[in-house]
RNA sequence: GCCGAAGUGGCGGAACUGGUAGACGCGCUGGACUCAAAAUCCAGUGAUAGCAAUAUCGUGUGGGUUCGAGUCCCACCUUCGGUACCA
């Protein structure tokens, strides 16, 4: 009998035991390191979406240990973040123990899945001894700045140096802001002032940056947090309010996280996210004088051409300039606006299409080129962040421009005619220019260059290369994160804490809430913050992505407490082989980590300059989101519930209530409902809702009355995140109590491929399950006697062997996990067909599914070598090989297709020449009929494929 | 809006390089075994017409390239992910 309960647990207990999984660092065998990207531990627990990586990267890791390979294949968490906070204001309970809690609860269901991490490796983003070298890594990025002509980051004391010698004279770095000082200027600079130079070209800085403010609610809210301009939680208003916070200069690095794109091997969607995430434009930078007016407005342009058509200008409404810019008579429209603008998020911003809105600040701006007297606007599309917060505004030649100009009757002068190239949008840099000035009559790239050589000439600006990728906002105003190591003095200078005074540990707290004006939690732990005299520390503490930023390389030397990992293990590791994880991780996450990754290899700490050689993106297994609607009005004072049936989906007045999964009956289908049962299962779990009327098409019930009869109340089904907020999250304990840790793998990787979403079902586990007793039972009969025998296997039972080895092996390389498991259930329906027990079969295929379904594999091995001592375990053994001699095909079924539809067959010999199979298709019955007497125009054979007639 | 992905039977999906559309599994239908059920085994199963052989249609929609298109090109529709403080 299969018994997946008794044999999991029992081959669990033998790996850990024997500590099967455990790597070291060296040995004779190439080194391969297959990654997770690490899960949040959240309170809602693991659920069957998560597993879905982690079972492809499980099987690889294993397939690669058994091709000879030395496996890295680590687990940890990144505990760091927003939910364990939030879950702390509301209970009380210390983010570091419900993050314990849930940590512990991870480990449990991961192991009972029977993965083969190096559980000694593992690493939590929240323990200090991991968050030391997170703080050591953002000591080195603001002791350090990027100089352009060594093209890396370089130590501040040279540029400091450079400064006391010569000030800025000959300094190629990249900086913020550009400054000219000589070394006399410098030197007579207060500490504050040099400070804020230093800030200036340091790859971790100080500056300010806008945060989402929630006055009600005391707060700094994440975007996530924020809907419609209201805060997610109560509807309070938000606004965009600047702060001094740290940020990282990621965008020093842009041009060689571009170009390294190329380097690696991951999906070309992916590269095109991230190359579309930094985003490289070439253009020119241009500043236009501002009448009456001492002003400049800095614009960047890709068109320099199109500058002839430039009516009016349109800058951020948070621009520094706009009130200077602002007439007294515009006061107030332009204040209005402003406040308009600050209730928007980004997003909305953006998306904005139909609504042009904007206002006049009064001011008048001079076109460099025509002496034309523009006038100057504010818009909500122009974004402060992207490029310099200010555009030169062609109408003719920018879609939203032309909308805006529209909008508010601004003059359109066509300076592009695109006549000679038809199918030419906007934005294809083609094109005869005209009403140009000197230009005109010029191709557009002609003109271009010509626009910009007289821009540079006249000293109006430079050409320049922008980016969209924006440096990194590095500070958030919470407690549960890694704390700066920086200290302020009097003069709120920042200083580095000493390398050898770190890790710089998160102080105690009960009360999680907020610290005054936005500031962190942390600010009201006040011993903690003026620890010295004249000294305070930063409050702020890093955001999420801090710790998973360069968690890869911890693994490699997980416990080493004289540096981040040992200089050997990360020149025998070097860098990641294979990564899995979610497409939402695209541009965020590995975007960061390229960077810092980078930082480090400038550092010669990574001796490769990209952390991640092959991505694969796994897709998200989502769940069903099941609701029931809430009339928002109280009827008589009684809530009222109304089956989905009856409700407009889009009504507003009704409210969506997603009801937990466990009460709902046909979870998932468009019949998804509550009973009666499930209805008095909801009230318990809601008892505000005890007195509440549930109307449904066969009547209306409410607790304590009979039960119309056929009563139900339809739940609608969406498909959505699997999320502890909706309530619909499957945790892989239960199928594995039910089916055994080994079903639940090889179901998930059946599901389909693993880059593509899908929503989570059971049904068709069954067959999985099914299989697997099928396998066993070539093992072991009914009444469990064992029945593998030593006979020699029918020519067949080879081939199909071997054709399993070939498929699996190549399947596996290309992630193709679903089809390999097709693969061994008709390997194991033709054995079974034959009923072919053979030792000599059944021993290479243990070997081939042991990575797929580890105990069952390790059980049958065990018991097939019942009498070789000191057996080692399955996984430790080599993967079966195949050979092309079993695989050869000595006859082809040609498909015989007429004018491209099959409607025949002819069996041949393989090798056949072409033109006799030629004749003899020309003779076949079908083809007569096909062709009744017409002519045959064409035969096309490809060989050992098919036949086609052309008629 | 912008960037990226996906859309194939009742369902999950297969078809890897332009070459037999629907492998494998679920579900369903019929049968065997059984007092019965479960389990197991056998057969069938894209739609339409037909007793059948067979024919026509068929991979989100509309067009195109090709001897041949699920696969390539153009336009569009729907869903999902990201959009810089969820992780």
């Amino acid at each position: 009998m299969y018994q997946p309960g008794t044999i999991e647990k029992k081959w669990q207990k033998y790996w850990q035991e024997n500590q099967t999984y455990r790597v070291t660092n060296g040995g004779d065998r190439p080194k391969f390191y297959v990654l997770d990207m690490f899960p949040y531990p959240s309170g809602a627990g693991l659920h069957v979406g998560h597993p879905l990586g982690y079972i492809a990267t499980d099987i690889l890791a294993r397939f690669k240990r058994m091709q000879g390979y030395n496996v890295l294949h680590p687990m940890g968490y990144d505990s760091f973040g927003l939910p364990a906070e939030q879950y702390a204001i509301q209970t009380g309970i210390h983010p570091a123990v419900s993050t314990a809690d849930n940590i512990s609860r991870y480990r449990s269901q991961l192991e009972n899945l029977g993965f083969n991490y190096d559980w000694s490796r593992e690493v939590s983003t929240s323990n200090p001894d991991f968050y030391h070298w997170t703080q050591w890594i953002f000591l080195q990025l603001f002791s350090h700045y990027y100089d352009l002509l060594a093209d890396k980051a370089t130590p501040i004391s040279e540029l400091i140096g450079h400064f006391e010698v010569s000030g800025t004279a000959g300094i190629q770095a990249f900086a913020g802001e550009r400054y000219e000082f000589t070394a006399a200027e410098w030197n007579r600079f207060t500490p504050k002032e040099q400070s804020d130079v230093l800030m200036n070209f340091r790859l971790a800085y100080r500056t300010v940056t806008y945060v989402n403010w929630c006055e009600a609610l005391g707060t700094v809210l994440a975007n996530d947090e924020v809907k419609d301009g209201v805060s997610e939680r109560g509807g309070y208003p938000v606004e965009k309010k600047p702060m001094l916070q740290w940020s990282l200069r990621i965008t020093a690095y842009a041009e060689r996280l571009l170009n390294d794109i190329d380097q690696v091997d991951w999906s070309d969607a992916l590269k095109a996210m991230q190359r579309n995430w930094i985003g490289r434009s070439e253009g020119a930078q241009l500043f236009f004088e501002v009448l009456n007016s001492d002003a400049r407005i800095e614009i960047f342009t890709t068109r320099p051409d199109t500058i002839f058509g430039a009516t009016f200008m349109v800058l951020a409404p948070e621009h520094d300039l706009v009130p200077e810019l602002t007439s007294d008579a515009q006061a107030e429209s332009v204040r209005n606006y402003q406040e308009y603008v600050a209730s928007r998020s980004e997003v909305d911003r953006m998306a904005e299409v139909k609504k042009v809105t904007g206002a006049f600040t009064g001011s008048y701006a001079l076109n460099p080129f025509t002496g034309d007297h523009i006038p100057i606007w504010i818009g909500e599309y122009v974004l402060k962040d992207y490029g310099t917060g200010a555009i030169m505004a062609v109408p003719s030649d920018d879609e939203r421009d032309q909308a805006f100009a529209q909008t508010f009757n601004l003059p359109i002068i066509d300076v592009v005619d695109k006549t000679d190239y038809p199918g030419a949008t906007l934005h294809d840099k083609v094109g005869k220019i005209i009403n140009s000035g000197f230009i005109t009559g010029m191709e557009v790239p002609d003109a271009i260059r010509a626009v910009n050589a007289e821009i540079e000439s006249r000293g109006l600006g430079l050409r320049k290369i922008n980016y969209k990728l924006r440096d990194a906002i590095f500070s958030r105003q919470r407690y549960w994160g890694e704390p700066f190591p920086i200290y302020y003095d009097g003069d709120d200078v920042p200083h580095a804490l000493n390398v050898d005074e770190l890790p710089l540990t998160l102080p105690e707290l009960e009360d999680f809430k907020p610290g005054a004006g936005g500031k962190s939690p942390l600010a009201r732990k006040t011993e903690w913050v003026d620890f010295a005299p004249g000294k305070v520390r930063e409050t702020d503490t890093m955001p999420g992505y801090a710790g998973s930023s360069w968690y890869h390389l911890r693994y490699m030397d997980a416990h080493n407490n004289q540096a981040l990992a040992s200089p050997e293990a990360i020149q025998y590791w070097q860098d990641v082989d294979v990564y899995v994880g979610g497409t939402e991780h695209a541009v965020g996450h590995l975007m960061y980590s390229r960077f810092w990754h980078k930082f480090l290899f400038d550092k010669a700490i990574t001796p490769t300059p990209e952390p991640f050689r092959k991505l694969i993106n796994q897709g998200m297994i989502q769940g069903v989101i099941e609701s029931i609607f809430l009339k928002k009005e109280k009827e008589n004072g009684k809530s009222i519930f109304f089956s989905a049936e009856l409700v407009d989906p889009d009504d507003d007045q009704f409210t969506k209530i997603p009801v937990h999964i466990d009460y709902v009956s046909d979870y998932g289908s468009p019949n998804s409902h509550l009973s009666a049962t499930g209805v008095a299962s909801f009230i318990d779990w809601r008892p505000e809702f005890s007195d509440a009327l549930f109307v449904a098409k066969s009547g209306t019930w409410q607790k304590g009355q009979d039960v119309p009869t056929g009563f139900k109340i339809i739940t609608l089904s969406e498909v959505g995140k699997m999320s502890k907020r909706y309530f619909n999250v499957v945790n892989p304990d239960d199928i594995v109590a039910q089916y055994g840790a080994d079903c639940f793998r090889m179901y998930e990787m059946f599901l389909g491929p693993i880059q593509q979403a899908k929503p989570w079902d059971t049904k068709g586990i069954d067959g999985v399950y099914k299989f697997l007793r099928r396998f066993w039972s070539l093992f072991e009969d009914e009444q469990e006697n064992w029945i593998v025998n030593q006979t020699t296997p029918s020519e067949s039972a080879i081939k199909v062997l071997h054709q399993t080895i070939k498929k699996v092996r190549e399947d596996v390389e290309r992630f193709s996990f679903n089809t390999s498991v097709s693969a061994f259930m008709i390997c194991v329906n033709e054995l079974k067909k034959e009923e072919c027990h053979s030792h000599q079969i059944l021993e290479p295929l243990v070997r081939l599914i042991a990575p797929f379904a580890p105990h069952v594999a390790e059980e049958l091995w065990h018991r097939l070598h019942d009498s070789i001592a000191g057996m080692t375990s399955v996984h430790l053994t080599d993967l079966p090989e195949y050979d092309e001699q079993y695989l050869t095909e000595s006859e082809v079924v040609y498909p015989v297709c007429i004018n491209g539809k099959k409607r025949g067959e002819l069996g041949l010999g393989v090798n056949v020449p072409q033109q006799e199979v030629e004749a003899m298709v020309k003779d076949l019955e079908v083809v007569q009929k096909w062709t009744e007497g017409k002519p045959i125009r064409r035969i096309i054979v490809i060989p050992n494929k098919m036949i086609n007639v052309v008629i």
